[in-house]
DNA sequence: TGATCGATTGAATCCAATT
DNA sequence: CAATTGGATTCAATCGATC
C-alpha cells in the first residue's frame, strides 16, 4: 500500500465520528483492513433470574437492559461469530482486537476467535479492587473481569509496546493480571437526574493501558460496542484516531458530550492508571495453605498458653475457635489481640513467632511484583 | 437410599486408588452418580499449536487453511467434550467440578461444560506469585491460569463451606482470584536423576483451597488426569476418599510413593467453621414458654418501632400481627427481616437483641447432648 | 480545617427447610 | 409437588453531613 493510497483511504473513513445502528451493519459500511485496533465490551448475557438485596434489605441495581437479553448460547453463538467476523474483516493484517467478559459470555467468544481464525497472544485479567461482593455467602465474589487479545491471524506483526508497559508497571515487566478500581466517583457519567449514565462503563486506567500498550499515535480504533465511549475519550487523549458503533441515541449523546470535553494527553487523566501499592495483607490462612504450618500443629504463646491450628485457618483453643487474634483475646481475657506477634510455632526445640512466617510471604511478594 | 446400600456401593469403589489407563474408559468402569467432586488438570493439546503452525513468507491457501485449523479444534474439542460427559456422569447430582487450564485450551473447555449441561458457577484466577518472564518482551508475562468451577446442572446443592473459606481469608470473604506461588522447592517432585518428575504439577496450596472449599470429609474426590497426584495428596491430608485416573506408568508409580508418605490431619484439625443454618432451629415461642420473655412485654428495634409478645409466641405491632419476622418485615416496609436481630428486649435499662435469648438455649441444648 | 460517621453503590447467573 | 415461612448475608470507595 502506497503512501497515496492510505491517505486516500483514511479520508474516507468515518473518523472520530458514531455511527449510529447495529455494530454488523455500521462495520458493514467500513472497507477492508482499515482499523488497526479493536476494543469489544460485548454484552454478557448475564442470565439473571430474581431480584438480589444486600443485606441490610437495599436492592441491588442489575443490569437487566434488554441488550443483555439472549435466548440461548446458540442465539448468542450466532451474534458473537458474526460481529467478530466482521470485525476481522475490517482489521488490517497485522491489527489486533481486545474483548472483554466475565464467566458467563467469555468462553463462547474465546472458542469463536479461534475458530474464526483470530490468534490468542494473551488473556489478561481485570483484578479489580473493590468488586461488588457476594451478599448470599453462595458463591466467590467475582472479583475480576477477563480481556483476551488476539491478533488477526497468526503470525501477524501486533503492535506490542514492550517498554511503554515496562514503564508504566514501574520499571517491572507487565503481567497479564492489572489491579485496577472499578469506574466510580467523578469519573462515572451520570445523567441529568443523577442517575448512572451507563450500567457497565468501563475505567479510564483499563482502556488507557490497552491503548498505550497495543497501538500507536495515529492508529485508528474501533470499538463496535461504544456505550459511553470510554475507548473514544482514552483514544483521543493518547492521540489515536477513533470509531464508535452505538445503536442507542442516548448513549451516543453522553460519549459526545463527553469527548468533546477530552483533551489530548491530559495528564490529570493519566494519572489514574497507576494503581496504589499499599503493604499487603497476608492471611493466616496462607501459612496453613503452604505448608508453612500443618493443621493439628500447636502454637504457643509467650503467657503459656495453647492453640491447634485448624485446616480453614482458625484456631482451637480451651473452649474456644477463631481466628488467631480471636483465640489470644479471648485466652488473655483481653478485648484484642495481635495474633501475629502473640502466638509462636515451635522448631527444633525454639519457639518462633507466626510473624517471621508471614515475613517471608511478603518478601516472595515484593520480588516477584 | 438405604445405608446398607450406600456401603454396597461405596465398597465397589476404587477409592483411594489409581486406575491406569485412558481416563474415559476408566471412567466408565465407574457406576453413575458416586463422586461428589472432580478436580481436572486436562492437557492443554500443544500439538494443536503445531497443526496449526504456518509458514509466514509465503501465502497459505486460506480454504485449506480454514479447514485444517476446524479439524485441529475439532479433535480437542471432541476430546474434551467426551471425557466431560463421563464425568458428569460419574457425578452425583449435586456433584462439582473444578477444571484447570490456560488461554490455549480454557475456552475450548468452558464452552464445552456449558454445552454439556454443566453449571458455571465461578471462574478462578489463579495469580502466580512467581511466574516465568516473558524472556523476550513481545506479550505480556503469562501470571495466571484460569480454574472454571461448575456444578452438575442449574439449580444443583453443591457444597461451599463459605465460613471455612473465609477463614482462611482471614474473616473477608474470599474473592475469585487467588494469588499463590508455583509449585516448586522441596514440594517439586523430582526422579532420582534430579529432574522434575512431571512438567505441570500443581501446587498443595491450590488443592487445599479447592478442597477445604467445595467438599466435605468422607467425600469422594476424582482426578482424571491425576499425573503425579496432588490432588490424592491433599485429598488424604484432608480426610477425603479420592480416585486417580492416570496413563503414564511413571507417574502413578511417583503418586503411589507420593501420597505413601501423606498422613491425614488429626480430625479436629479437620473441622471447619460451621455456618449458622447449621445450628439447631430455634422457635420464638419457646422464650415465651420458658418464661425469657413474659406475654404482654414490649420488644423494640434500633429504628424506634415497638410490639408486643402474645403468649402463642406471635407479635402484635401497630395494625400487624404474625412472626417476629413478619412484623419486623411489615414495619420497615422491608420484603423480609431477620426477627432475631432485629428486636430486643429492655433489662437494667439496657436494650439487648433477642437473639442473645436463643443462644442460651442453644448452648443448653449442646450441654444435655 | 480535619476527623468521623452514616448512607450509598457496583456486569450478580446469590436460600433452604417446612408445610 | 408448590407454596409458605424462617432467617442468613457484604467490601471498598465515594460523598455528604456532622463533630
Amino acid at each position: 500500500m502506497t503512501k497515496m493510497d492510505r491517505m486516500t483511504s483514511a479520508a474516507a473513513l468515518p473518523l472520530n465520528t458514531i455511527l449510529a445502528g447495529d455494530c454488523v451493519e455500521a462495520m458493514a459500511s467500513l472497507p477492508d483492513a482499515c482499523v488497526d485496533l479493536i476494543f469489544a465490551d460485548p454484552p454478557y448475557n448475564l442470565q439473571l433470574r430474581g431480584d438480589l438485596r444486600r443485606p441490610d434489605n437495599s436492592r441491588v441495581d442489575a443490569v437487566d437492559d434488554d441488550w443483555d437479553r439472549f435466548a440461548s448460547f446458540e442465539t448468542y453463538d450466532t451474534f458473537t461469530r458474526t460481529w467478530l467476523r466482521e470485525a476481522r474483516r475490517v482489521l488490517k493484517p497485522d491489527g489486533a482486537i481486545w474483548v472483554i467478559g466475565s464467566y458467563h459470555n467469555i468462553y463462547r467468544v474465546g472458542a469463536a476467535l479461534q475458530d474464526e481464525g483470530y490468534w490468542l497472544l494473551n488473556d489478561v485479567i481485570w483484578r479489580k479492587s473493590n468488586p461488588m461482593p457476594n451478599f448470599r455467602g453462595k458463591r466467590l465474589t467475582n472479583a475480576h473481569e477477563t480481556l483476551i487479545w488476539a491478533s488477526r491471524s497468526e503470525g501477524a506483526k501486533y503492535t506490542f509496546n514492550y517498554e511503554a508497559l515496562k514503564a508504566l508497571n514501574e520499571g517491572i515487566q507487565m503481567r497479564s493480571d492489572w489491579v485496577l478500581p472499578i469506574c466510580s466517583g467523578g469519573e462515572r457519567l451520570k445523567n441529568a437526574d443523577g442517575v448512572k449514565a451507563h450500567p457497565t462503563q468501563k475505567p479510564v486506567s483499563l482502556l488507557h493501558r490497552v491503548l498505550v500498550g497495543c497501538s500507536k499515535p495515529g492508529d485508528v480504533v474501533l470499538d463496535p460496542f461504544f456505550g459511553t465511549g470510554t475507548t473514544g475519550a482514552v483514544a483521543k487523549m493518547l492521540g489515536r484516531d477513533w470509531i464508535g458503533i452505538e445503536r442507542d441515541a442516548g448513549y451516543r449523546e453522553v460519549a459526545e458530550a463527553r469527548i468533546a470535553g477530552v483533551r489530548k494527553f491530559d495528564k490529570a487523566a493519566l494519572e489514574v492508571s497507576r494503581p496504589k501499592r499499599a503493604e499487603p495483607r497476608v492471611p493466616f490462612g496462607q501459612l496453613v495453605e503452604r505448608g508453612m504450618l500443618r493443621p493439628g500443629e500447636t502454637l504457643v504463646s509467650s503467657t503459656g498458653k495453647s492453640a491447634k491450628v485448624r485446616a480453614d485457618g482458625t484456631l482451637v483453643g480451651l473452649d474456644v475457635k477463631g481466628s488467631i487474634h480471636q483465640v489470644g483475646a479471648a485466652l488473655e481475657g483481653a478485648p484484642s489481640c495481635n495474633g501475629w506477634t502473640y502466638w509462636h510455632f515451635v522448631k527444633d526445640g525454639q519457639t518462633v513467632p507466626i510473624d517471621v512466617l508471614r515475613q517471608q510471604i511478603r518478601s516472595e511478594m515484593a520480588e516477584h511484583g
